[in-house]
DNA sequence: TCCTAAGCGAGACGGTACGTCTTGTCTTCCA
DNA sequence: TGGAAGACAAGACGTACCGTCTCGCTTAGGA
């Protein structure tokens, strides 16, 4: 399979950028890198960088990008998909991300965390959760819409998953997920329920 | 009782300031409000500004904190509070309050609002809740702390309020109270149960 | 003869600024100065900067045209301005400026000098003579317009200047002088005879 | 004599370039033009271009040699050398010259013309004039040295070449050439006297 | 009644980061 | 093997905001 030498020469030059910007996350937090700070980090010309991202925070979503496929490949290959009581597959893959990348994770979504690293983290996670909710839910009986439930789900899981970092990561990541099912699961099915 | 006319004029100052920053957020969202946006539309020196804020950001939180009082003084009244479904007295307060400040809510906390302004109405709500919820929950018995079930709570609330402002408010605001008492009760009733 | 404090500090600024100009223009010479030198040697904010100028060629404007009022007071001072072979009353008067200032005439007009600082010299001188020219030949007789024989006369000064900097000024600045105006005079006159 | 295929193929790339060049000159003035311009107009790649010029600037010199031999050509076959009021060879040629190439050297000499290229022409004419100028006078009885007498033809006659363009050439080229010898010759002349 | 202190507007200022632009070098690929 | 293509490092540019500051003006409340 033939790739080109410049295809190389350009990958190299973005996963500079990806770990650049990761260190600088989890030195210094999202708010307050620099686009100078990056590059120079990196060893690449602030043209360079424009020539790839429009932004920091186009940075910020490509690499959103990249975990969300990584995830995806994981939760599809998760056996533990089948259990009935584990109906989100993404949960427990990113779980075990975050316990392999506790520093990073901490960074992103602990106390000190930017806003806006969330904003993109639920964003992704959105786009993981919106198929599996789907076909688990019949939606039509419920008395709110399917945003607004995604919403809530999103939600739930980036509480437990903020909570879980900024205090150590007290218990496995079974139990999180175990949780994270109880509280959105029963929550909607009370609301079904109700009907 | 002598109100010395020094402290008026800094109260209208203030005000102002609270007038402009209001009417921009609506205008164009909290992330792109300047300094100087603030001060033009109010009339106010550039210098009188960092006289009585620090910041954009402290500004915004002087005026979450006015909010917070006020939502205190109202579920404080609100006779609802006895029923046994209605745990969360702000609950009620807040969702008249965005029906009465349409545009603004639909500012802070729609679709396009911004991140930090969703945060810090997050935090201030958290002193709203932690109260409330004290003496609501036995916690020892429940398998994740208080901490989290705050969050999980105001998560779950900040969640709806979005959906509810993003939508047009297709339903009365006793509805959407109901909603998150069943959504955030059962959640936890469930954690409870499974212990 | 109150002089506003605010004033002053502009002036302050604008000093600082034409002094480390002047400076680098020795220095480095006009092209290779950056807007980033000038304001480290004067030890000024970039947003200052352009605050004042909105360029490091507007700066050189301002420059020259400061130097253009400060040869019209020489010039009209100048008691040589009765003779007859002595008709253009700043040639002198600069050449004089030239002598005070040997290194900084040296930096804009020399061998190195840049062409866009001699453009602007011109142009500045343009203004200077263009006065004195009208009343000295009665131009309806010449073949060339006014503006040809501007330029013509505007010319040879320059010209001249330059041989006199570049070679260390091996002759007094009345001898150049003397130079320029048969140089220039007897050129037109010879145009005038022509017709 | 056999000429290398290798030859004509970078002299087809030198001439790509040059008209690429000229182009751009008339279009948008010497100092706008951008290198990248120039390889866009001359479909070629960028590092040709270094291949072939060191600089934007050696490839406007590259251009006045090739101007500079033309004119030393035409001025040679010229008879009208012999007469004795023409004594610049050069100058009838290169105002012909002119009057073919108007909008070029519009481009290059008129108001709008860019310093930098103004300078490398008269430098060429420099090159033209000195053998000529070396006969012409017995320069030690004048009392300034050869460099400022050929400075001063040489600006003369710049100085008329771009008032006549500037004005769209509103007298014969030989009119021009007959002024630009009294202008230069009548000034250098007074000077002789003078002694 | 004067005067003194504080609130205030106006806006100059130093500083930091931004995203754009151009340059000249370098490497790979193609004909 | 020469030239096309274009990624890249370097760094200047002009813009946008920031938070600090200095300055006078105004005005209330004590002397």
């Amino acid at each position: 399979m033939k790739e080109k030498m410049e295809d190389r020469r350009i990958m190299r030059t973005r996963n500079m950028l990806y770990d650049a910007f990761l260190d600088l996350m989890i030195e210094k937090g999202y708010e307050s890198i620099t686009v100078q700070d990056i590059i120079d980090r990196a060893n690449i010309g602030r043209s360079t960088f424009y020539l790839h991202f429009t932004d920091k925070e186009n940075l910020l979503l490509s690499n959103m990008e990249q975990l969300r496929h990584f995830l995806k490949d994981q939760s599809l290959n998760n056996p533990i998909l089948n259990k009935e009581e584990y109906q989100f597959g993404f949960s427990f893959a990113m779980l075990q991300h975050a316990q392999g990348h506790k520093r990073l994770y901490k960074a992103i979504v602990g106390k000190k965390g930017g806003t806006a690293v969330i904003y993109h983290m639920k964003n992704m996670v959105c786009g993981l959760i919106s198929d599996d909710i789907e076909a688990l839910l019949p939606f039509s009986s419920l008395p709110i819409p399917k945003e607004a439930v995604i919403d809530f789900v999103v939600n739930t899981f980036m509480t437990l998953i903020s909570w879980w970092m900024d205090n150590n990561m007290p218990c496995p990541a079974e139990e999180v997920n175990r949780i994270f099912h109880k509280l959105a699961l029963n929550g909607l099915n009370s609301l079904k329920a109700s009907v």
